[in-house]
DNA sequence: GCCGTCACG
DNA sequence: ACGTACGTGACGGCA
């Protein structure tokens, strides 16, 4: 083929010492013809560089490769200043679309959305190092390639921001400069890989991450890609209406208050509450006397303000957080709202959401239906809503063996009614409201590894009383006693707990001499396996619907994952049969010792599908 | 950049 | 005597 002037700029990753330790020597990377001759690569690590586009062009800025140890390369796409090389996609989609070439990266998902923004729909088995990273240890904060570097090569990457300098974007960095930073990222994830997924092995995560984590991130893409549609203009109506909702609230709270002042300043409500009206300050934070949500409640059986903060809070945060922050968020080419599924971040295994955050809009109240009534399906599409229902309580069931969640989940029993009958020694017949209330608190407990004080709190009761339905229900589950036991001690001999997919969290604080620090690790301990399975589970489920809905050509898209839910569009002639595939492929992504529950709807919006 | 607060599972 | 339910992300205020 063509084109090696493409070449031209490519040098080696130049490696900076970290310490006088070893790190490749210099060798010389000759005029290997990379991208040309797909079959001579056996494996290729690639980089977007630099963050994304280049802001004028509003394309590539260029693309790190590496396909052999020690040496890599940087190919400008719309460098400033560097040959126009526009070809340069055209020649690399082969290789990047080639099946047979495994592709190694850090963080790909962002690398493949770029690309397949490009047209190039990266295919073949991906060695991510992030993620590698991540399931070696998922309580580290900060999974970045420099700080994988750093600690398991010792190797200190140059800081993106150094090469930027004064410049506004990486496609303004002149070549030579540019192409050291760039090809080093390629090079040093292609030094990681072995390193990580060696550990991978060791560990006995391979499975976890070629069979769970790794098809995700192509579902992730997918997701992220697709997006999901949202009424604009609802949602400036909804503006407006808060708008005059919250000048009403504004000015009843400055009567009462007896002067204006900034509502949403802790320091200053603080001055109000407490000092101009002698209110009881119940609780204190860091720096001063708590005005959170549990502390204002209980205020307001003593004076009216409470409750009016409250409320004004409620609306003023669904108006900044969602109502007016979602329309802006509006991609422009697609005309929907496109969120971040991160993989690499929560301790147990969960997704998270950002950019924003999918995963926590409102659905309490009517403004929380008003909410979701805004996320609608296409035109001659519908929303379709699917949610394991009471999936840690079942896994727990699971996990534990306790004979009486198990049975009673295998009879499809309401659990709190039933744990409420347990709790107050009655029929289930006579559980009245106020104790099916109790008794799903207490549920809730037990998965989040109860403490006396931890429940009192929660059902504004004595410890003591709390302490005794604690009693109680382990008197009458001492299969979830014992699991809670099994696992503490397993943590304290291992050094972590793990899922029924094998997920690791470490638990470095379970021996620690300070009784609090202590505490908190044991409940994380009992917490994680549970929640974490619950994450494996749902991933499972994805990648098999996935597969599902391919084979099936169905034009069925999932768009969104919020836990123990997915979100799916789909065209209205397929509604059956994919809510049946759904369904089906959900309840039965693991074989548990309980059955698993899929609740399931449809409609125009997200608040009727659900 | 941290803190308090609050939206979700 | 201490101070807690588990896991997230986004907002405004304030140093």
């Amino acid at each position: 083929m063509r084109q090696y002037s493409l070449f031209e700029n490519q040098a080696k990753g130049d490696k900076q010492e970290a310490t006088d330790e070893k790190k490749p020597k210099d060798e010389t990377l000759g005029s290997v013809p990379i991208a040309y001759s797909p079959l001579s690569i056996a494996e290729l690590s690639f980089d977007i560089e630099a963050t994304g586009r280049n802001p004028i062009s509003d394309s590539i800025v260029g693309i790190s490769l590496c396909v052999e140890k020690g040496s890599a390369y940087y190919v400008p796409v719309s460098h400033a200043h560097g040959p126009n090389v526009t070809d340069a996609l055209v020649i690399l989609k082969e290789t990047l679309e080639d099946e047979s070439i495994p592709k190694v990266g850090h963080n790909l998902k962002y690398d493949i959305l770029i690309l397949r923004q490009e047209g190039i729909h990266v295919k073949g088995i991906l060695y991510d190092t992030m993620l590698a990273s991540y399931l070696l240890n998922p309580n580290k904060p900060d999974h970045s390639l420099e700080n994988v570097g750093l600690e398991y090569l010792m190797y200190k990457k140059r800081p993106f921001t150094e090469v930027l300098g004064k410049l506004h974007s990486f496609a303004e960095v002149p070549l030579d400069e540019a192409t050291q930073y760039a090809a080093e990222d390629a090079a040093l994830s292609m030094e990681l890989k072995n390193i990580l997924f060696e550990k991978l092995k060791n560990e006995g995560l391979e499975d976890l991450y070629f069979n769970i984590e790794m098809p995700l991130i192509y579902i992730l893409i997918d997701m992220e890609e697709e997006g999901v549609r949202i009424n604009k203009e609802r949602l400036e109506e909804l503006s407006k209406e808060l708008d005059r909702e919250l000048g009403i609230i504004e000015s009843r709270i400055y009567a009462i208050a007896g002067e204006s002042f900034n509502i949403n300043s802790p320091k200053q409500l603080q001055k109000i509450l407490f000092e101009k009206l002698g209110l009881k300050p119940l609780k204190k934070t860091k720096t001063g006397y708590s005005t959170g949500m549990d502390v204002l409640e209980e205020l307001s059986k003593t004076h009216e303000l409470p409750m009016e903060i409250l409320n004004y809070r409620t609306f003023y945060k669904l108006k900044t957080t969602y109502v007016d922050a979602l329309p802006k968020l509006i991609d422009k080419k697609t005309g929907r709202v496109h969120t971040s599924f991160n993989q690499t971040v929560t301790a147990t295994g969960r997704l998270s959401s950002s950019e924003p955050n999918l995963q926590n809009i409102p659905i309490r109240g009517d403004w929380g239906t008003k909410v979701r009534e805004v996320f609608t399906a296409d035109e001659g599409c519908v929303l379709i809503s699917a949610d394991y229902s009471q999936i840690e309580l079942r896994i727990l069931a699971h996990m534990s063996d306790d004979e009486g969640l198990i049975d009673a989940f295998k009879k499809d029993i309401d659990i709190h009614t039933r744990t409420a009958s347990e709790l107050f020694g009655i029929a289930k017949e006579a559980v009245t409201d106020d104790m099916r209330r109790v008794a799903k608190t207490v549920n809730f407990g037990v998965v989040y590894g109860i403490s006396p004080f931890g429940l009192s709190e929660a059902l504004s009761i004595p410890p003591k009383e709390a302490a005794a339905f604690i009693e109680q229900y382990f008197d009458k589950h001492p299969g979830v006693k014992q699991y809670m036991e099994n696992t503490v001690k397993a943590a304290q001999q291992q050094g972590y707990v793990s899922t029924v997919m094998g997920r690791k969290r470490p638990t470095p604080e379970i021996n620690s001499h300070n009784a609090n620090i202590r505490q908190q690790a044991e409940r994380l301990a009992i917490n994680t396996p549970v929640q974490g399975t619950a994450a494996d589970l749902i991933k499972i489920a994805m990648i098999n619907i996935r597969n599902r809905l391919k084979e099936k050509n169905l034009k069925t898209k999932m768009v969104l994952q919020i836990h123990d839910e997915l979100l799916f569009e789909a065209p209205e002639n397929e509604i059956e049969i994919a809510m049946g595939l759904i369904k089906h492929e959900m309840e039965s992504a693991m074989t548990l010792s309980v059955p698993l529950r899929v609740d399931i709807g449809h409609g125009k919006n997200w608040s009727e599908a659900h």
